[in-house]
This record gives structure tokens, C-alpha cells and sequence, in this order.
DNA sequence: CGCCAGGTTAGAG
DNA sequence: CTCTAACATGGC
């Protein structure tokens, strides 16, 4: 069985698929070259699909259980989210054709879209977990919590792991979190945002019908999620193109590097900054971040 | 020991 | 709405 999923013209193989080379920890996906392998949710089920580029497509298909149909138009779609295959990207190239600071960034990577999260309770987490840390010990942090408690399945003596699901974590503890080097606080916000998807609080489904605006004030009621955080998942899960996490320390570097300044910048030089690239925020922070 | 790292909260002004 | 201190934990 065999799924083939079409790509956009500028879409660059190469530099996308290095994103998910990122991190050695990474245990939610498995390239092998340039073919990878994810375990996906689907109808309560997980299904290990392969993805596999090729001229201007990918070819996903199923090496393992057989998903029903419905089971192949999710996954489908989860593909199209998490590589960014549906938004046309010409008018970005369009506004920063002349910008100072990011024309030549985008001039070289172009073709390079964000690779997101559609797990919202996933991105959530992970947020949280990059929170104020430096990102190799994130992943760290990340590939014990995965390993620990995210459901998995052996193919060919391979190891394929889910994200844990929120009833799971709802129901650790400190004495669970700790042992993994998160701290007090990381572990209050995760199960936090655990306990909110299964008292029903949040859900990707209910927020997605909400007002930019409204969904940012939605997920913030959690605590642990504060504008950073909210905008990183309105960024990777939502996919809105005006999301960004003006707090990022990422992005003040980048700015910093770009204009050769002494310090980093301010949070109101920063929005000032932004206000060139309205609409493309989300895009301009790909970009800023991809010169670090 | 100091400073930084993909911040957030609570409290005060 | 903005500013500040306090909070944690690892890495260099």
C-alpha cells in the first residue's frame, strides 16, 4: 500500500530533512539517508509509516500494519502539517526580496519551510521543555521522557517511539520527573498541560476553531505556558503564519549577529523589527533562527 | 564561581 | 501594561 503526497515546486529536500537531523537523541523519528520512518497517531491507533522523497513527491507507505482508509487520509494530512507542504510561500520571498536583514538568509535557504509539530499536546510539552535550558540538554530531557513513558514498537529489531499521551502523564509525579534531570518547575507545567488535554480543557480540535488572538489566551490559561510558548505551538501545531515567540533568545541573537550589535536586542526593538514582516512572522523567525 | 540557555510566575508600580 | 525578582538545572 502506498500513499503519494506532492510536493511544492521550491520545496528543498535537503534542507528540510536536515531539521530532523538536528539532534542524535531524537527518538520520535528515524532516517535512514533520506528516508524516514515516524510512528503516527491515527483513530487510537499508531501506525509506522515510511516516507520516502522523491522527484517532487513523497511516497509514504505502511511497512508494517496496514492502516484503514480512514487511518491513511490522517496520516496524510499529519505529513502535510509537519512538512509545511501547503502554504505557497511567494509572497514571503516577495517581502524580504529587499529586506537588510534577511534577504541573503533567505536567498540561501530557499525552499526551507518549518517542520512542525501537529501533536499539540507534543509541542506543548516540548516547549516547556526547551524552556530557559540549552538545547542539546532539552533533547536530553526529551529522549528520557519519551523513552521512559511513550509507547513503542519494534520493526526489524528497530525501535520506534510515540510521544507519551497525556493520560500517562497526567498520572506522574515529582518522584517520576525528577529522576529524568526536570526540574520542579518542568515538571509542575507538563502534567499541568497533561491534566488540561484530559480534563478536556484544551484540545487541538476546540482551539483550532478560535481567533489567533483567542487561542493565545486559551492555551496561556495553562499554567506553565506563558506568551513564548503559546506562540511556539500557535507557530508549529497551528501553523499560523503571524506567530512568533518574541521572548526567543534565539532570535535576539540572531538579530544581534545580523546587525552587529554590542548587546542583544530589546523586546520593543525586536517588535519593531517584526512590524516589516506582518503576516510572516512565523516564516522571518525560520529564517533568523536558521543563522544561528 | 559566573554566566548563559529556544522562559514563567507572582507581585508591585 | 510593564518592570523585577525568584525559580531551576546543566554546560562551559
Amino acid at each position: 500500500m502506498t500513499d503519494i503526497i506532492p510536493l511544492p515546486d521550491d520545496y528543498d529536500v535537503p534542507l528540510n530533512f536536515a531539521f530532523l537531523r538536528r539532534s542524535p537523541l531524537e527518538l520520535l523519528h528515524v532516517l535512514d539517508g533520506d528516508i524516514v520512518y515516524k510512528l503516527i497517531y491515527a483513530d487510537n491507533g499508531k501506525i509506522l509509516v515510511r516516507i520516502t522523497p522523491e522527484q517532487n513527491v513523497f511516497k509514504v507507505e505502511y511497512p508494517d500494519v496496514q492502516p484503514n482508509a480512514s487511518q491513511r487520509a490522517l496520516i496524510s494530512s499529519f505529513i502535510r502539517e509537519w512538512f509545511d507542504l501547503d502554504n505557497d510561500l511567494t509572497p514571503f520571498y516577495a517581502l524580504t526580496a529587499k529586506d537588510k536583514l534577511l534577504k541573503d538568509v533567505v536567498a540561501k535557504y530557499r525552499g526551507y519551510r518549518i517542520v512542525g509539530q501537529p501533536d499539540l499536546f507534543e509541542s506543548l510539552c516540548w516547549a516547556v521543555i526547551g524552556q530557559q535550558i540549552n538545547v542539546p540538554f532539552a533533547f536530553k530531557l526529551k529522549s528520557r521522557f519519551v523513552e521512559q513513558f511513550g509507547d513503542s514498537i519494534t520493526w526489524r529489531g528497530q525501535k520506534f517511539y510515540a510521544f507519551p499521551e497525556p493520560r500517562v502523564v497526567a498520572n506522574l509525579n515529582d518522584s517520576d520527573l525528577l529522576p529524568l534531570q526536570f526540574s520542579i518547575q518542568k515538571s509542575r507545567y507538563v502534567r499541568a498541560i497533561a491534566a488540561a488535554f484530559r480534563d478536556g480543557v484544551i484540545s487541538k480540535e476546540r482551539i483550532s476553531l478560535l481567533p489567533f488572538d483567542d487561542a493565545k489566551k486559551k492555551l496561556m490559561e495553562i499554567k506553565g505556558v506563558g506568551n513564548w510558548t503559546a506562540n511556539y505551538a500557535l507557530m508549529k501545531t497551528f501553523r499560523y503564519k503571524e506567530a512568533f515567540p518574541l521572548e526567543d533568545v534565539g532570535i535576539h541573537n540572531a538579530i544581534k549577529k545580523l546587525k552587529g550589535l554590542a548587546e542583544k536586542p530589546t523586546l520593543d526593538q525586536v517588535k519593531a523589527i517584526f512590524k516589516k514582516y506582518k503576516g510572516w512572522e512565523a516564516y522571518a523567525t525560520l529564517y533568523l533562527w536558521k543563522t544561528l
